[in-house]
DNA sequence: TTGAAAGCGCTAACAC
DNA sequence: GTGTTAGCGCTTTCAA
């Protein structure tokens, strides 16, 4: 930047000026100073702007991986974008170390705040940078040990839906396999689905098999759903890993019971027969965190807001199999 | 800072020194730092180190879509960071003004360097930010209008496999519905499957249909493919979009005839039948582009590379149905 | 082993 | 309209 000022024979903070798109600046100057610019090939250093004027404009996503399909980051991506934030993204892998590496890093750039899918089971070390004005918004899963904005699927609703589908079409045995129960979604799924199995007055026992997605113990679950004359003439499965390994284990018996998959995917409707599932509001959820974002940003006193996005069923023919 | 010296009663230097590791600093100091350190909740502000010690160990990755599944991406975050890199990645969106956008947002935070799925025409305009000492590095695509390090599949290569693996099972009268040649790899493709078709004294004429990823596009290439005496017994797709739309399109008729995709990917061994692909090496493509990315910090001045990396068929069932 | 001063590239605040 | 000065939070250089 000094080189430029030189070049072009002016002060420094009339090249800022040009850079910031300041109009108080003569025609002439201008554009000498742009000229110069191209000529030295100069590029402003965003790392010096912000350490000068506070502000980022940046807000960090901290999710599982950031190299895979995520709907809800996308949405995130796509809605800060029109409000005139950067996004950058960063992977935890699910792992409590890596989410809070992601998250110091984040905070040793002095994002404005952070967006994230939540892992760790403390999440008190966010306190104190909370304290500190740091924006924070959790989604799918709630953060735990501090307060903040959370937008959550209705995970108890979703299940309800896949539920009163199948046996709304005379199904009595009803199965439920699905994540770890330690982890918040796989606690509220197979709770739910309880729920729904004591309210229609069927056995619990036996129906609901909660466990780590692993093809052997995802295979063994749905053997001992199956088997002799009470097995289950239809299933729910409580995620998307948790569905597609359910598909792989059925192998040529896929179609023979009714299944109803938690969590859309893109190719659920080439499947044979097609694949009914309950689907999360994922662009919603992305929306409604970045608004939770802004509205944090705007006023860092308000109340800690909640938000549930409801889901939907889509119908395809794998939910509507008799029994 | 500051106050984290005050509190501790030593001076800035020293609380640097404690930050950064630096050994030579007094037990009893340090300790003592650490604690102010941890009492005033400081977090070390990573873009004022940068601005002042020069090297930021950070690459950026621009591509595509940052919220889709991406192996590529996948396996250069692994690899840079077992390097003790940062990624940092960003959506061009397919967009030339994006990309543009990325990339020089990734220079203002003066980034060692990129990786790039090049999209735009001309990237002229990164020369001189190469001259200023930028590594860059193009995958997928070549970059055009600059000499940068590459890493690209085997396109002719993947093909060649494809058809072989057809021709060898006796069809004779074998199309191709690809990507628009404007794009470097539908080019290739295209390209490749036409040599092929000579090479085997096939006719080309109408089984050849490169153009646009679009729902009515292909439906209509497929429709003309299909049809009268002479409609061909077996189909390349050319990318992963136009796979997923013939399958679409063929609708119950997937599986009539003889099918191999360009593009592996998660779910294609649940379809019935299962696809046969032509895989591309994406790991090794990750692994390859942040291997040149170092090579290149290492050594500025090393002459450009491009690295190609093999394709390999996988057999599933959908490219195994006889004439 | 520790400290003081200079300066990375930029903008805020105030002169002129 | 334009220039001057100070300082964002840190590391580097050099002196003690």
């Amino acid at each position: 930047m000094v080189d430029v000022a030189r070049e072009a024979g002016v002060a420094l903070r009339t090249v800022s000026r040009v850079v910031n798109g300041d109009a108080t600046v003569g025609d002439e100057l201008a554009a000498r100073i742009r000229t110069a610019i191209d000529r030295l090939g100069y590029r402003p250093d965003v790392r010096a702007r912000q350490l000068r004027s506070g502000r980022t404009g940046t807000i960090g996503a901290a999710v599982r991986h950031i190299a895979d399909a995520h709907p809800v980051l996308r949405a995130v991506d796509e809605t800060a974008r029109e409000a005139g934030l950067t996004v950058v993204a960063m992977s935890t892998e699910d792992d409590p170390e890596r989410e809070r590496e992601a998250v110091m890093s984040m905070c040793g750039r002095r994002m404005d705040g952070i967006v994230i899918e939540p892992i760790a089971d403390g999440h008190q070390y966010l306190q104190p940078e909370i304290d500190n004005g740091l924006a924070v918004v959790a989604f799918d899963r709630p953060a735990t040990g501090v307060e903040v904005d959370t937008v959550l699927s209705d995970n108890r609703g979703g299940i309800r839906q896949a539920f009163a589908h199948l046996a709304a079409q005379g199904h009595r045995r009803i199965g439920y396999i699905g994540d770890d129960e330690r982890i918040y979604t796989g606690h509220e799924r197979a709770a739910a689905f309880r729920h729904c199995l004591r309210e229609a007055g069927l056995p619990v026992e036996g129906r609901v098999h909660p466990g780590p997605i692993d093809d052997r113990r995802i295979g063994a679950a749905l053997e001992s759903l199956r088997r002799g004359p009470e097995g289950v003439t239809a299933l729910v499965t409580g995620n998307f890993s948790t569905t597609v390994a359910v598909i792989r284990a059925l192998g040529p018996d896929f179609g023979s019971l009714a299944l109803v998959g938690f969590d859309d995917f893109g190719l659920a409707d080439l499947l044979r027969p097609g694949l009914t599932v309950v689907a999360q509001g994922e662009r919603e959820i992305g929306r409604t965190a970045i608004e939770l974002f802004r509205a944090r940003l705007a006023e860092p006193a308000r109340p800690v807001r909640t938000v549930i996005v409801t889901t939907s069923l889509i119908v395809r023919g794998s939910g509507e199999i008799a029994p």
